[in-house]
DNA sequence: AAAAGTATTGAACAGTCGTTCAATCTCCAT
DNA sequence: ATGGAGATTGAACGACTGTTCAATACTTTT
């Protein structure tokens, strides 16, 4: 590694140019559209040198999986700058950013998901980082209000993974914006509910 | 058709076990574990008949596609003997019903969703069923609470949907069982809103 | 300049894929 | 029983798959 000097700018090392097609390539056509050749064509380079860098195709579609968890778990620790509740509600409302509903990420998200369905492999990569999120989001919310216990955060958080799931899987369906909205708001009703007096009644919010 | 009378008793004709055995594998494997040979290996059948019933394996899969949207638009058509509002109660709490939260159907259906992301055809087809869900789902809203008006009935079908949406798809990630009962009761919440008064202040429910 | 190391290529191999089709089997009306 | 129509079989075809590998190009070290 070490032609990013001059060569032609804008090229990038072919590694990622080839992690990058796959990723496209999967999230526009699914796992039957993403061969080696495919992969190759669209990244521009020969066939042997993908499984130069990616030993398997299982390699290849790892690889991928572990970038959008990365990318996934990142949206749970939002600038640290801002006052704890601020950051709860700004990793609240991002789900709905422009960068985050695009067509090709939310459509990548799924496909992975089927492919941990398929593939015990992939589906170990996806509940951990399943977990992380999950976790990294009760302690947004942990911060955000201090008195609330620990099992409560992890409810809340829970709820709440609940409607961003549903969103992000609804709004490739095309529901419209104006639903998207609601359930950010509906989030934050969660995030944000007061914390329920220790007279021992009820354990949790939310219930009927 | 017609061997239904003697032949060996639980044989149901061949047309519908090579069907389940095609939708068993969807769901097990994904999309890449339905070759037509498997699916004949796993119907009992030969290879041949597999393109006798069904021209093209992707006529196969929208066979596939259509029965499970069958199966999701009768959930909100309920027993029809109930009251209207015991109706709509019954349709948002079967959607946690111990058939429904089958890994089988939870994972044929993601299957599904990824397969309409990746080709233009399954897409229609799966975007009319949903069209048709969110439909009946605005109507048992309507008949249960018939002065609300017939746009606030599909908005609160929306937001029904995205909540149910998101547990599916997160009972197939493993989360609680307690998470998902807690979220059927939000559905309810949402159905059984008080019906805003029009002193025209605002104009959806559950907006901050 | 020679050597060594890494990056890159495309042909080749052994499978699997979806689809077709002639041949068989099963059944029912004649 | 004879014929015909539908049901069922499995071999065959060509296209595509993932992977390997010897050969080449490019960089860096000696």
């Amino acid at each position: 590694m070490g032609t990013s000097a001059v060569n032609s700018g804008e090229q990038m090392d072919r590694q990622t140019r080839i992690l990058d097609a796959a990723m496209d390539l999967l999230s526009r056509h699914g796992i039957s559209g993403v061969s080696m050749r495919a992969v190759a064509r669209e990244a521009g380079v020969a066939l042997g040198l993908v499984n130069y860098y990616y030993d398997d195709k299982t390699t290849l579609i790892r690889a991928a999986l572990r970038r959008v968890d990365e990318h996934d778990v990142a949206l749970v620790a939002p600038d640290p700058s801002l006052a704890p509740d601020e950051r709860l509600r700004q990793a609240l409302r991002q789900v709905a950013g422009a960068d985050l509903l695009t067509t090709r990420y939310l459509s990548l998200r799924l496909h992975l998901w089927a492919l941990a369905r398929a593939d015990e492999d992939y589906a170990q990569i996806n509940a951990a980082a399943f977990d992380r999120y999950l976790d990294g989001l009760a302690t947004l919310v942990s911060n955000a209000i201090p008195e609330l216990p620990w099992k409560a955060c992890r409810d809340r958080a829970a709820d709440i993974v609940v409607i961003q799931n549903g969103m992000w899987l609804t709004a490739l369906l095309g529901v419209d914006r104006a639903a998207t909205q609601r359930s950010i708001a509906r989030t934050e009703e969660i995030a944000f509910a007061p914390v329920p007096d220790d007279t021992g009644t009820s354990p949790e919010p939310g219930l009927a």
